[in-house]
DNA sequence: TACTATCCGGACCGTCAGTCCGTCTAGGGC
DNA sequence: GCCCTAGACGGACTGACGGTCCGGATAGTA
């Protein structure tokens, strides 16, 4: 049998609430207790539609996410599949910082609850959005220049998007200069021919 | 009056005790009471001692970046002053990697005491320690390739070595790989020469 | 209407950071 | 050596929070 009728409603209400208050008051001052009250439901009820702090946060990121990736996997060029690797990757960073941008209390709380579970040693490169990102990231790095460590790179890149980074700048009005930065950074790496100093240098291990 | 004898004793065996217990158990299994009872002492103490559970990481921190802080700042090149900038920032990097990668349990251990903190926005980039490498590294930027946003750049390079990240490459044993791709990205940033991408790409807001 | 699979709510639990205050003592002055 | 007090000590206590549990309510079906 489908989710009941009641079961949905809960659901929306809750992640209605828990999106309201996160956005109201800042991260870590939203206890679930406050999330049930402000939906109209019972906090047994939080518990039984998203597992745990951390599965609600996930619940609220993937929902803002999900346009993205779709977009990235089977949307118009550049940020779908066609465009040369390059503008493929520029579109993607200003899609992610833009993300990340309009939802850093939301990622902050997700990423901070993670932390605290229990089993699992969980990190931010456990979570299945991460994985995918980072996935597409380095695909469109080593289609680029097969000879940089595109797995690697991939993981310095994303790390700017780490909501610490992103509030702090964000607290100084420049996010777009994160964004300018970036570009230039991704075009940088990937069109510096091989033999430079980038495959070579510091081999000294 | 300095610091009564009784009070000295006691600040050491808290610093020990939780640098044995954080090593042992993994971070966040460790709470200030277990550390009070190891370090045999009363958990007031380790409260009028360090005034939070972030003080006392940061105290912990602190005493394990204090060699290498003193190094950047007067030791010999190229950590030290007097070295080219490329190489005292390969040189730096190399130590950070090294530190954090010995310490990742108890940097992760700071950093999530940290977003805990109830005043003060606090995030990675407010703490003391942070800020001075920061300003190292985006100097070091400055000085080889003016053109650059050194500043954001070094924000970048830093959060190469964010707990997140280490613990993940060294859960897989590939912590020297990060240390390799960093001096690479180093050397690439600051030898790319004026007026090529980096420095005008992407400026199409 | 009757029945049941499912959901609901909120009391309850264990844990932990941080506070408070009565007691104790190190160590300077005499 | 003895006194005196600034300062340290410890551990009971508080408040908050994530997570569990189960008796009662209800949606949806026959």
């Amino acid at each position: 049998m489908a989710e009941r009728a009641d079961a949905t409603r809960n659901r929306r209400a809750i992640l209605l609430a828990a999106e309201r208050l996160l956005a109201e008051r800042g991260v870590e001052h939203v206890s679930l207790d406050e999330v049930a009250a402000a939906a109209g439901v019972g906090k047994g009820t939080v518990f039984r539609r998203f597992g745990s702090r951390t599965g609600l946060m996930q619940a609220l990121v993937d929902q803002r996410a999900t346009a993205m990736t779709e977009a990235v996997a089977g949307g118009p060029p550049p940020l779908g599949p066609g465009a040369p690797p390059l503008e493929r990757l520029i579109a993607f960073l200003d899609a992610t910082m833009e993300l990340a941008t309009a939802n850093v209390a939301l990622i902050a709380a997700y990423e901070h609850a993670m932390t605290n579970e229990e089993r699992t040693h969980s990190t931010r490169q456990a979570s299945p959005l991460y994985q995918a990102w980072h996935q597409h990231v380095s695909d469109l790095i080593a289609q680029a220049n097969p000879e940089l460590d595109s797995e690697l790179l991939s993981h310095i890149l994303l790390g700017s998007l780490h909501s610490d980074l992103v509030r702090h700048l964000l607290l100084r009005g420049e996010s777009q200069r994160l964004a300018r930065t970036l570009r230039q950074l991704a075009t940088t790496l990937l069109t510096t021919p091989p033999g430079t100093p980038l495959a070579g240098a510091g081999e000294t291990e």
